[in-house]
RNA sequence: GGGUGAUUAGCUCAGUUGGGAGAGCGCUUGCUUUACACGCAAGUGGUCGGGGGUUCAAGUCCCUCAUCACCCA
């Protein structure tokens, strides 16, 4: 069999998903006997392409789903895709503005065809990308939320909480793009400081001279005003309370009213009132009894309310004539910076408008306080802990929700009128007939409900609710959700509203929060910047077991990921070691006839190291994949692989492989294949969950000439530690031999030895029993250090000239056949004495201490003292070397 | 204005009930050692942001100051 000297990816990949997805490899077996283990993905935008963000969310939900398949639990991945209202519609409208029309022209039939005719050609664009990324979702379940079954869940949920009082319609201030010509809920309104302006205006007395100087950021809306109004409190403009202004611009008289909203230190404590655009005047306006005026349409253009002059104009062309007119008229007393917030549509990033408008809204107060109280108890829990506080934040200051949208890609309000006399009918389809004039023709609502109010029903909606189906029976409550902590308001808090009020279950008992990927100066990654590599084009460079494996070892639970080209590699060699190592075992295992039975092994002490530490490794992985440490995992693998497996074991192994047969003994060589193949399959099945295909790739490899009962490696077993193979004192001697050959390795760089030159060595043991070990793995010596010859014994002489090392309490000496470099010699060990004289400084200062000796716990005083005869012999032993050299 | 998090090796960051300072990358030196130069080996490098406190013992717990980041209003 050729293999390949570099790993190469792409086919291996190709290959292997088929493999699993023809398989149904991905869809669980619904056992009854068996918990299920459950993962719902966060839905991605129909309109959405892969990238980094995705990438770390879902490789995160992969590797923790493969997990709990190997465990053998039913596991279940959930996916799907969300409509995204806003962002879809406004992908078609482009498209259709380039023909020069608009969706008005075309009418809200051929529109939503169209839409849907653009998902059926390009919405599974991320599906296909996921399934590039390894993602092993059961994609038979996939889901989209404009799906009939997860249309009618929101039609039941609408029209349920409409009869149970929670959903309401009515005029409010809410947050309006013109842009995108909808309402947007709070938590859609991303805010960014702007270097703006605070201009002061003066607004003269109907009533002879003088007038009051008003500080405002939007002018354009003073069009709007009705009133100016002062603190009650405020001395200055007490007197002023009831009189009347002449506002600027119009003529129109607007009084000068007292309201306690009014901070008198801001500005000039005057504040314009706009009911029609200012959340805060709108309160007051309603205190007061004040009319709306609104000066503004939908798409920020002033109407004809605004007045002849300015009718038709651009908000910000309005600002700049208003502005202009004012200072003619010597009414602009002043401009001033000023820093403040701006709200931006979180869809386009135009600036936002508060504006009035009838909407629907959700209130949430009800529906909130079943979800503190689940989060309190724990029933559900947040990773990291502390995002617990930012959700009960949020919960304990709930909002109504703003869920209308005057747009026409979504689920339609299911809200009728009559044409004849008006009335307004909730219900799921049509009604017959008006119950209060029995007229019966209708037209629905105009608006459509926001995306996330059917995101809100995600763990129930894509089950069949609400239908009783098996699939909620078995799979609700979910295990573990995991997505950005952006989304714990808009979507988990929401999750958590909808499952309990309508299943009266929890969606999830965990939610896994993780960082945002960063770029390598610590910025987000965006459009605008350029700085987000395409995740497809890195796949097809090194792979996308690369690419899962570089993310999850940098990225520690719940932190940021700085993503950079060089973090690449850490995955891309790894997955080339181990590829390399794969090779290295088949090249000799096929010239290696046979495979002993597990029980005729002769099992030597770099073999019984190797299970021990295999069975250490195990119980780890179990247990960071369980507590959802995954960069931990990565991390200890990565260690087990590449240091211990590759670097110790299979260097070791080598003597054997290469060792000639002597006749009438078993082959040497059989043991050293059996572990080498045994060793490496359990690993790849420890690696599968985050390096699923140069895993199953390789593990198929084995299992050709290493028989294994399972017929995939995603499905396989996941190792089970055998605790009697850990074995402490092996661990132990290997452990000294590393010391040793290190420490000889170390002798050969001082004088700059070429590795392929052999060396004798003398080894001054100080125990009888450390004999044996030398001397029986002499072997080990030879191979890793190129020792040739070494004598071993106690109490024998120093050769000279010779450079020595401490190892424990023997001594390793190299003997020169020239001179020793005395100077460089002495340094050297000097500077190893210093060390151990500061060690051992800070030793004796615990131990000398009567109050660590009395109150530290009996075993950690024993430790120190252990170490300090340690230090002290290697100490002792350094110095007699340094005598010897005539320090 | 309110809140949360961060500050540990040159860089990016781990460090889970307080008890021997770690990783990856970088850097230095040497190496066509029969799997791998996407490699091997040997090294260098830290007053754990400053100050105070609790404790026999603090990177770890408490207080305070400083700087930075993010979220909310």
């Amino acid at each position: 069999m050729e293999i390949n000297k570099t790993y190469e990816p792409q086919q291996i990949e190709r290959k292997w998903y088929k493999f699993w997805e023809d398989g149904g490899y991905f869809t669980p077996t619904k056992d009854p006997g068996k918990k299920p283990f459950t993962i719902l993905i966060p839905p991605p935008n129909v309109t959405g392409i892969l990238h980094m963000g995705h990438v770390l969310n879902n490789t995160l939900q992969d590797v923790v789903v493969r997990y709990h398949r190997m465990l053998g639990e039913p596991t279940l991945w959930l996916p799907g895709v969300d409509h995204a209202g806003i962002a879809t519609q406004n992908m078609v409208e482009k498209q259709i503005a380039k023909q020069g029309l608009t969706r008005h022209k075309i009418g809200r039939e051929k529109l939503i065809e169209l839409i849907w005719q653009w998902k059926q050609e390009k919405g599974n664009i991320i599906i296909e990308q996921l399934k590039l990324l390894g993602a092993s979702c059961d994609w038979s379940r996939q889901r989209f939320t404009m799906d009939e079954m997860l249309s009618r869940a929101v039609k039941e949920v609408f029209v349920s909480l409409y009869e149970d009082g929670l959903i309401y319609k009515g005029k409010y201030i809410i947050n309006w793009c013109p842009r995108c010509v909808t309402a947007l809920a709070n938590d859609e309104v991303e805010h960014a400081d702007e270097e703006g302006a605070l201009w002061h205006i003066r607004y003269p007395y109907a009533d002879g001279d003088g007038f009051v100087t008003v500080a405002t950021t939007r002018p354009e809306t003073m069009l709007g005003d009705v009133a100016v109004a002062v603190n009650p409190k405020d001395e200055r403009y007490k007197h002023l309370i009831g009189k009347e202004l002449i506002l600027p611009l119009t003529g129109r008289k607007i009084p000068v009213i007292a309201d306690d909203y009014v901070d008198a230190s801001f500005g000039t404590g005057c504040v314009k009132v706009t009911p029609a655009h200012d959340p805060n005047d709108f309160e007051i306006g309603l205190r007061h009894n004040l009319e709306q005026l609104l000066v503004l349409d939908e798409h920020g253009i002033m109407n004809e309310a605004a007045g002849a002059e300015f009718t038709g104009m651009d908000r910000y062309q309005c600002r700049k004539k208003i502005l202009d007119l004012l200072e003619e008229q010597g009414l602009l007393e002043k401009t001033e910076k000023h820093q403040h917030a701006v709200g931006h549509c979180y869809r386009c990033d135009t600036v936002i408008e508060p504006y009035l408008s009838d909407q629907w809204f959700v209130k949430m107060k009800p529906l909130a306080e079943r979800a503190i109280a689940v989060v309190e108890s724990g029933e559900v829990k947040f990773q990291p802990e502390r995002w617990t506080k930012v959700y009960m934040h949020w919960m304990n200051n709930i909002r109504d929700w703003c869920i209308s949208r005057q747009i026409w890609w979504g689920h339609r309000i299911p809200a009728y009128y009559c044409n004849d006399c008006a009335e307004m009918v909730v219900a799921k389809e049509e009604p017959a007939s008006c119950p209060k004039c029995g007229g019966t023709s209708f037209r629905q609502d105009e608006d459509v409900l926001d995306t996330w109010f059917s995101s809100w029903l995600w763990p129930f909606s894509t089950m069949g609710w609400p239908d009783e189906t098996e699939d909620l029976n078995y799979f609700l409550p979910t295990n573990v959700l995991i997505t950005a902590p952006e989304i714990i308001y808009l979507w988990v808090a929401r999750m958590i509203m909808s499952t309990l009020h309508f299943k009266d279950k929890i969606p999830f008992d965990t939610v896994l929060l993780h960082g945002t990927v960063r770029d390598e100066k610590g910025r987000k990654m965006s459009k605008s910047l350029g700085n987000s590599p395409d995740p497809i084009d890195i796949i097809g460079q090194v792979g996308a077991d690369a690419l899962r494996f570089s993310m999850i070892f940098n990225t520690p639970k719940g932190a940021d990921v700085f993503y950079s080209d060089t973090m690449l590699e850490t995955g891309r060699n790894f997955a080339n070691k181990i590829w390399n190592a794969y090779r290295f075992i088949m090249m000799n295992a096929e010239t290696i006839p046979g495979l002993p039975k597990q029980d005729e092994l002769e099992l030597e002490l770099a073999d019984r190291w190797i299970y021990s530490r295999l069975n250490q490794v195990i119980i780890q992985t179990r247990e960071y994949y369980e507590n959802l440490r995954l960069n931990d995992a990565a991390q200890c693998l990565f260690q087990f692989i590449w240091d211990e497996f590759c670097s110790w074991y299979i260097e070791l192994a080598k003597d054997r492989l290469y060792r000639d047969v002597a006749e009438g003994q078993q082959d040497p060589r059989l043991t050293a294949k059996y572990i080498l193949l045994d060793v490496m399959q359990a690993s790849m099945r420890l690696l599968h969950p985050i390096m699923p295909y140069i895993t199953e790739e390789i593990w198929q490899s084995i299992r050709q000439i290493f028989p294994m009962r399972e017929d995939a490696l995603i499905t396989a077993e996941y190792p089970i530690a055998d605790t009697s193979r850990i074995d402490d004192a092996i661990a132990d001697e290997m452990s000294f031999i590393q010391e040793s050959i290190s420490a000889i390795r170390n002798l050969r760089k001082q004088i700059n030895l070429p590795p392929s030159t052999g060396i004798k060595v003398v080894i001054r043991i100080a125990e009888e029993k450390q004999e044996a070990l030398f001397v029986n793995y002499e072997s080990y010596l030879s191979k890793l250090a190129r020792v040739e010859d070494a004598i071993i014994g106690l109490g024998i002489d120093k050769p000279a000239p010779a450079i020595a090392a401490v190892v424990r309490n023997i001594e390793i000496f190299l003997p020169l056949s020239g001179l020793v470099d005395l100077d460089a010699e002495k340094a050297r060990l000097s500077k190893a004495l210093d060390k151990l004289q500061q060690e051992l400084a800070i030793i004796a200062k615990k131990l000398d201490n009567q109050n660590f000796v009395a109150n530290a716990k009996p075993e950690v005083v024993e430790k120190e003292r252990e170490k300090y005869r340690e230090v002290e012999t290697k100490m002792s032993l350094t110095k007699e070397l340094l005598l010897d050299l005539g320090v």
